[in-house]
DNA sequence: CCAACAAAGTTAAATACTTAACTGTTATTG
DNA sequence: CAATAACAGTTAAGTATTTAACTTTGTTGG
């Protein structure tokens, strides 16, 4: 049986799912071979923060690509763990700037250099060209379906 | 600031995560405006048993790319809405093995051409080989990460 | 001004995922 | 043949996500 563009599609959308799985997967045996007491989903708070402190939840919501509601919850844990304290903004007082603590800033000298080290390993004989390319079709596939996603950095 | 190697490889994990959420959104939407009671999760799984019905709930997590505990889960809400029911495998007792009932073969008739529609959206004005291309580069850092995940079809 | 709207955050309920321990079945091999 | 390993599925606890309703605060246009 021939594959039809519509299967390659499907297929490509498993794809998705796995390589996706790997980075998760990658992450989390990292972070337990480590013993930290975190999850994935708070690492990719923390990295927002480690880059730049004291964003509102929305931003980090937009930056890790989640809902305000998991952003929230995942904000809870994170300050249970004493890693980030929330503090109202004072210029508009419907935001809460999420800061690092002391604690929180320590980790980002311990857990950066592995995060290097694994984009590092993931990007082993692939050249910078591909993975551009690679992301305009992720892009193009997103603009079809019609979701209009800010593109920032984090 | 120039975006190194290591910011690319960062970049793409997080365009990783937004072109997974328009496709699931985008199901999602379509499950909602049809009044189906069905969730992106319980439609990956009757996908596989459209394709080819009575496999094992082990090999529907390999296909969906699934923990066999999340599958579980998945086919007792599937079972409750009368769509799947449970058969042990008489050749080999440790086997599940998944059918359709009639009400959920009749979904198929009525689901398949809004995901082939789904298919055939996302791929719009997009060569079969830029995303032949694009799967490369993702089976690649999938590799590179030490995961060796089987890629059959569904 | 103020009424309507919008935006940020919270909450609760339902669904989903992950891990590990557990049961039962089959395969291996000493 | 019996011990052991491997495999399929279940269960339970903890974590994460989604949706919608809700509160509070800010913006805007009549």
């Amino acid at each position: 049986m021939p594959a039809t563009k519509n299967d390659i599609v499907a297929e490509f959308t498993r794809e998705l799912i796995r390589v996706n799985t790997a980075f998760r997967q990658y992450i989390q045996a990292m972070l337990r071979r480590n013993n930290m007491d975190l999850t994935f989903e708070m690492l990719q708070v923390l990295a927002c923060l480690w880059n730049t402190d004291g964003v509102n939840q929305q931003e980090i919501a937009n930056l890790t690509v989640k809902d305000k509601a998991s952003v929230t919850y995942l904000i809870d844990n994170l300050t249970k763990r004493g890693l980030v304290v929330r503090k109202e903004d004072e210029g508009d007082r419907r935001n809460k700037l999420v800061l690092l603590t002391d604690a929180g800033k320590a980790l980002k000298t311990e857990v950066e250099p592995w995060i290097q080290e694994m984009h590092a390993f993931a990007g082993v004989d692939m050249p910078v060209q591909a993975i551009k390319d690679c992301m305009q079709v992720m892009i193009k596939f997103r603009e079809n379906l019609g979701m209009e996603i800010s593109s920032d950095n984090c």
